[in-house]
DNA sequence: TGAGCATATTGATCTACGTCAGAGAAACCC
DNA sequence: GGGTTTCTCTGACGTAGATCAATATGCTCA
């Protein structure tokens, strides 16, 4: 279950930001695309499902998860977003899912109102959003094989993979995410995806330094587990 | 397992073809935007995974399923694609899935490498493109959460909610797909796929009037059960 | 009309992961 | 800095769906 604590707005969209660190694109430099900055506590609610939509987001600082969730609660995390990243593209007028921050987070928002909407951008920006878009669906794609065909032992290993290419490390990770959110993106419960640490551990494929700190002491061997 | 039957391409993309019909959008009336007509029959392989792309394709009439295989053959179904909708986006130059015809199906090409390819389009386009690429966005997460948190049983409702839903259909559908298909879209196997189908008959929510043809007798029981 | 193959159903059994429960181990906090 | 809360781990047990196997149904092409 999920208790959606402190979910406080620190800041809301007001103060006009000029956007010009932090970012690793450059159509957002243009003067039309500017940008909002907002920050976050942890866990505080960065947009809900059904709520209006109206901006696209850029993580500056911290970690946002996307998820959706069921009547009952069972909740399913689509993606966790890293400093340089963007979140939040809706085709139409409301989020259809939500989105939150795991640690304190900075991000901007960029006002945008979907592809077809009224709000006019520059040819850089929209093939920007596009690439990014396409970019999203294939991370996707590879999710949906995740968790459709692999064992947990299997996602567990895909999941640390894919946090060292994505936060530039190369042998040792810092997740900013417990065990509970790890198991809401893998689509298992925290207790399975304890017993698979535990196990990648006891096969040396890794060493956990804390609960939080993981060492890939094989990664080669932890590749060949993850498919 | 899979067996990749007759995978031959009938036509290849040398015809050119003026867009004129089957079309639901406006932005690809474009005379820079000029399709090709393939044709394709049961399980032809419309591209692959790893192949060079190039193109994005519009499904002018069948079925086609875009699929991520596992080294051991494991299979996840991504989407099924029906007359009308667009497939094929890539971010770079190659396809990280492969789309296969369900039935003999025809496609329109569309010259395309990529939103950071060297093909100009026009705004227009861009912007369907877009709108296009966050629908996906949104159908993945969707299907995201089938996969990771729902039920057999949910997964079946869901799927056939989903199809009468695209098909415009208001009781009956006619499944394109195999079992065994429908069994990899849904992250199961075809056993249980056939059990659920059984579960929703005895349940008297749906009637088969054929295993491939089935009638929505209770659209509300369905809906409360596919979630 | 019927042989042959692909597809679908149904049953018996197995197992990976979930559920339930309890006990550490950190992190937070007046 | 001790108590509370949150997070993590581990064990015992249960179950949804997989696997294995056999039969049934239907489609294709002579």
């Amino acid at each position: 279950m999920l208790t959606q604590s402190t979910a406080v707005r620190l800041t809301d969209p007001t103060t006009p930001y000029a956007v010009t660190a932090n970012r690793k694109a450059g159509a957002f430099e243009s003067a039309r695309f500017i940008g909002v900055a907002m920050s976050f506590g942890r866990n505080a609610e960065i947009y809900a499902e059904g709520e209006t939509s109206g901006y696209v987001y850029k993580v500056l600082s911290g970690v946002v998860r996307v998820s959706k969730l069921l009547p009952d609660g069972r909740r399913q995390i689509s993606a966790f977003h890293l400093p340089g990243e963007m979140f939040g593209f809706e085709a139409d007028t409301f989020h259809h899912a939500s989105a939150e921050a795991v640690v304190p987070t900075k991000v901007i928002a960029f006002k945008w109102d979907g592809a077809l909407g009224s709000t006019r951008h520059s040819d850089s920006v929209m093939r920007e959003l596009l690439n990014l878009a396409v970019i999203g669906l294939r991370h996707g794609q590879d999710h949906l094989l995740l968790l459709g065909r692999k064992s947990a032992l299997e996602r567990l290993a895909a999941f640390l993979l894919e946090m060292i290419a994505r936060t530039g490390a190369n042998r040792a990770i810092d997740l900013a995410m417990p065990r509970h959110d790890i198991a809401d993106y893998l689509g298992l419960t925290l207790e399975t995806v304890s017993r698979m640490f535990a196990e990648l551990k006891e096969m040396g494929v890794i060493r956990l330094e804390s609960a939080r700190r993981v060492h890939l002491v094989d990664l080669s061997k932890l590749t060949a587990l993850s498919a």
